[in-house]
DNA sequence: ATTGATTTGTTCGTATGTATT
DNA sequence: TAATACATACGAACAAATCAA
């Protein structure tokens, strides 16, 4: 597998799917590519709005999500975990 | 003046009233009944959404009008109080 | 012990698009 | 046409936790 770089996918808010629902995915591949690995930080919020220019509350539900199923894990003033 | 038990005004979506003006009247209970007393915080737009079955905007549409009257008060970051 | 920067979660106001009545 | 209702999306603000200087 190998390793997504960076603005390798792009969101796009002319789709019929949902931005956050993209945003879901693109943390998704980020985590099963390998990029970032088991244990380790995913970027900040306010990274990750600016990279993929979205909002940041658009990221947050994207994240809220995935730690709801259980992908990610949340440590409040650290940052977001994968699990 | 008794204790207004959630649930127990409950919205209906087939009535002839518009939804967002029997949420007015529901929030407006909630502080007549004094279950929200002066100064204190109505729960959460979100929250009223969830409890009533209806959307965030029918319920932020409910908070303006209250607002208009001059009802409540809204402190962005925090949330809407009771006046 | 304090301060400042960073981070997340939560909060609300506003705006847009779609569907229904 | 207009009002209603929902989902979505953005922007901004606040509190609390964390960490480093």
């Amino acid at each position: 597998m190998g390793c997504l770089r960076w603005g390798a996918v792009t969101i796009d808010h002319d789709a019929g799917e949902p931005v956050w629902q993209q945003m879901v995915r693109v943390i998704r591949d980020m985590i099963t590519s390998g990029e970032v690995p088991k244990g380790k930080l995913l970027p900040s919020v306010r990274t990750l709005a600016q990279r993929y220019e979205v909002s940041d509350g658009t990221v947050k539900h994207a994240l809220a999500e995935l730690r709801q199923e259980g992908l990610v894990e949340t440590v409040n003033g650290r940052g977001v975990y994968v699990r």
